[in-house]
DNA sequence: GATGAATGAGTGTTCATTCAT
DNA sequence: GATGAATGAACACTCATTCAT
């Protein structure tokens, strides 16, 4: 992101907004770290606060509990799939079919390939709480790759193909199947996909 | 030891074992309900012991800790699924491969129908511990339906095709998903597992 | 020992204590053991009865609460060095003091040899509940060696000249020095028990 | 940091810090009156915290568990006769050797005057983790007692008059001894002590 | 006489959260 | 804005002991 003026008046104006933007990016960053190495289970609020180098009741003043913390990273998560899953709509027309959806399998292996602990604890998060919301945003992709279709039928099989594909690699992520690496995975994703959506 | 006519009487016979399997029966029973209603977080050992109107040691006299209790409900369920997975096979040949299918989609929705809340705990706990157990019994049943594969890329799709189904329904119980209880859901699975398979 | 015609009498007249004497003789054997094995801390009465292959409740049957268990097994230990003490002081008088002295020492050099942990823990127990009942024994013994010396000053003399002896095999078992197997810290000991006592 | 002039107000200067000062002397306090009251059984988290005033888990704030809180204590005790063994070495060679040894004899009896129970407790635990570590110190001490005596012979030597001093007091103790009060105990002491090193 | 089943009071410990400063 | 101190409700689990048979 570009700095615009108006940024460097802002923070002029409120130096505290610019702490706590740095003490909030801190909790964060720490939070990851620690869901990363510890899994959900040793994410505790004191480890967390202790980790980012602030206070614990620092921490309750931006966010009002533990879950809140957790759906935060989960939302900057989804953005940035999110954003990688415009750019790939962004080029569907030009690209294909089969390469969107080769490109969207790839986008979600990848998603899981490292900081696999952390990703596990989120996802884990994320389906507990906001069940289907990766998924979700696949769905949404799906329509615009099948040939006319709309309505029930086509809410259904949006759903069908989104929780497949996340259905496959998140059970490829937990059981930590060696297939996730293999580009033989990606092929029979892609197969899956299309020929369903034939 | 030799079977004496007495021991027809079931009701009477060792009431020492008979007053320890009803008390595990009722433990059993109790943790399914409060798994149910609470989900695997409200899933106390204090709570179940309560729930099933015994001390909280004649609990531990009987499961070593809290997760055994899980896992012998998981394992009355995965016994349960084993057994309907089994039949479903039994009649695989003279079915014929979509009824075969359809028969396995319909076994998997419905087992996640009713007591979904215990459901959704223990397949977690399954997910978890066992991860992917249970996707490995449809595994298993795959190269059956596949037209003459083997191999690595067989193991591929097997993986595949078991997540694929498993994923997309548990991401419906998850999710509580109104689609579970349409018609066209399983349709929609058994066009997905079809086609990929063909 | 030898059967005497009696026994053979009284255990046909009560083969119900029989029984008893034999169940109770496994409990203390099953108990010794733990202490050995388990130390004090891993020592539980189910334990124990699960050991010996008795029913819980058949111990309680004989023994009133845990620490008569330990108690039990100390006055076993006990029994067992009180004879071997009376044995030392048959022989005082044509062994002389030094000899005599030296025989003590190495009697409970000896008791602490082998089978060092359940000593530990019988001895602790002795310590706490009957605190220096062992040294007691010694210090009966005490008068005999010392010259003409009765009263207030030997008693005082008896209670420092055991409780040294005790003392310093004790700490050496608790340390786990290696000087316990040495012949040079049997003769210090002689030496400071004789040089006192002069 | 650099001591400034507002620090010589003690009471005011980081209040928080005071605070958790007073709560730890408060654990420490309360702790010390429950081993000498109830021994080491009755020494629970629990009830330390309860006769401290303050919650639970502010007691496991500061000490990582129930051990720590008697190793604290411990501790301090060492200190304590770790400093009066340090001025009575300081004044042994003016003191001569006799007085030096009534000196050590004597602290070791006043050591254990008063709060008997909780000494007891302490004794037991520092014998039991730190075993013979208070004998250690004693031990330390004694070649400079000794007429030119070095090398194995000399710890054995050591070892021998520091755990019979520490035994028998530690017996004395325990046992619960008149004798601990009487002059006529320190003297045998002494005399035990000297004749031995002779 | 013997026993297995059952138990409750208690243990040490954790952690999300609040309060006073 | 930031914080360290404090906390109570809750947790999983243990064990000496009793009861019904």
């Amino acid at each position: 992101m570009a700095r615009r003026p108006q940024d460097l008046d802002s923070e002029r104006r409120s130096p505290r907004q610019a702490r706590a933007r740095a003490t909030i990016a801190a909790i964060l960053e720490a939070a990851a770290r620690i869901l990363e190495e510890r899994g959900l289970d040793g994410f505790t609020t004191n480890h967390v606060a202790e980790r980012a180098g602030v206070g614990i009741a620092t921490l309750y003043q931006y966010f009002p509990d533990k879950e809140a913390i957790v759906l935060a990273i989960a939302e900057q998560e989804r953005d940035r799939l999110t954003e990688a899953l415009g750019q790939i709509l962004a080029r569907a027309s030009e690209a294909g079919r089969e390469a969107t959806v080769r490109a969207i399998v790839r986008m979600m292996v990848q998603a899981f390939e490292g900081r696999r602990r952390a990703r596990k604890a989120i996802v884990e998060t994320l389906m507990r709480r906001h069940g289907g919301a990766m998924a979700g945003w696949i769905a949404r992709v799906v329509p615009g790759l099948m040939p006319g279709m709309v309505g029930e039928a086509g809410a259904t099989r949006s759903f069908v193909v989104s929780r497949a594909i996340t259905g496959v690699v998140r059970s490829a992520v937990l059981e930590e199947s060696p297939l996730l690496e293999t580009p033989e995975f990606e092929d029979e994703l892609v197969r899956l996909v299309l020929r369903y959506l034939d």
